[in-house]
DNA sequence: ATCAAACTAGACTGTATAGTCTAATTGTTG
DNA sequence: CAACAATTAGACTATACAGTCTAGTTTGAT
């Protein structure tokens, strides 16, 4: 009496899956029910039946892969100096940012933002926002311990958020002949940071002086 | 004896300005030859005569807009205050990457990069990477003017544009339905303006001091 | 065992579109 | 005017693909 759909589930996740992996290698335009059903190992009835139509799992499989950023953790040791540690926070948004599905959804969702206006403010929300949000909370806690000093945590997140994208986002974005190499993201990030601490230092700082090598 | 092609320059020229127009605002997949010949008032076998292919006539497109990019001018006038001269090059800046041609390009650019890396390298050459050379000899200037204090003129001038982004131009990316006001983003692209110039004011500066309200 | 829902393979429809072909027309140049 | 290249309209081919239909099979709950 309770179970109607037995298999139900186990054959959607397959979908789900393959949709995601094919929307994200081919684009929406270039991936058909035909191949997403093979990929699946599925009948192509089965995901009509499963989904009514290419867009309504197109939007599925977005809204699936962006509640897969859920697991972003800004959370740091505190023992840490604060240069370390928000070259730690950088390191890991960049990772975050530079992976190849956060990539390729971001291209998608950019693309056919007008055709699936609600689907790209999904990844909008889920993505770029929550972690701006998050930075900003952090950036909040920083500026209550006063280790730094700024008048608006948000601008201040975003502002740190942005410096950390530097060059090499666009490089991979465009997927340029000319990648950076990991040294050359270091460096940039490390004077990132640089730059955004002596930009918001605290006030009274006359030691910050005998810092610098 | 010279001219073989009589018409032929005006009638490309429309076939390309129609075929931006639709690629612009369609995309690749969306836009059919059919249309650009329709909107181009040619005939299709004229299109074809021009540019062998969609792809070629894609190309073609492509490649045009990013010839109109060569407008860039960040000379700014000299008399003005270090902080007032870099708000009025971040504001040029920022209105040049969220025009609508710009978003447009940079949108279809980085979904067809595995489809077309060489038409995405040719806009990152155009666009990205001119404008920040350009800003690079900026930071110089204003280095050698001893009005800023950088370590290297091209992590600064990455970081300088990389801040004026902020998340405005995601926002417009991604066509959320929340968009930031003209006057958030003026107050966001002078906060970082101020970030940026705490962070590479030049040293022994204590009147520095004194301008601050 | 039975029965209904889920599933399968694959044929089928209708539509969109890249690219070709043809026959007629226009426009240019000598 | 004669000749020739460019252009045109539109028919045509071949293909890909979204979505439907059908007839038969598997599966799981009772």
């Amino acid at each position: 009496m309770a179970k109607i759909r037995s298999k139900n589930e186990k054959k959607r996740k397959q979908i789900l899956n393959a949709s995601a992996k094919l929307f994200i290698e081919q684009g929406y335009a270039c991936t058909s029910m035909d191949m997403i059903a093979k990929q699946a190992d599925v009948s192509k009835q089965t995901v009509y039946s499963h989904f009514g139509s290419k867009d309504e799992l197109f939007s599925a499989t977005i809204e699936q892969e962006c509640d897969s950023y859920k697991m972003i953790d800004l959370s740091i040791d505190e023992t840490l100096a604060i240069k370390a540690r928000l070259i730690l926070v950088a390191h890991r948004f960049f990772c975050i940012i530079t992976s190849k599905e956060a990539i390729a959804v971001q291209k998608i969702c950019s693309y056919e933002s007008d055709a699936y206006p609600q689907l790209s403010d999904l990844f909008y929300q889920a993505g770029p926002e929550k972690l701006s949000n998050e930075m900003t909370e952090l950036m909040q806690r920083l500026h209550d311990e006063k280790v730094i000093c700024v008048t608006n945590a948000h601008h201040a997140a975003v502002q740190f958020l942005n410096l950390i994208k530097g060059e090499a986002i666009m490089r991979i974005e465009f997927n340029t002949q000319k990648q950076l190499s990991k040294a050359e993201v270091e460096e940039y990030i490390e004077s990132s940071v640089e730059l955004f601490l002596r930009g918001y230092a605290p006030h009274q700082a006359p030691k910050e002086r005998e810092n610098i090598t």
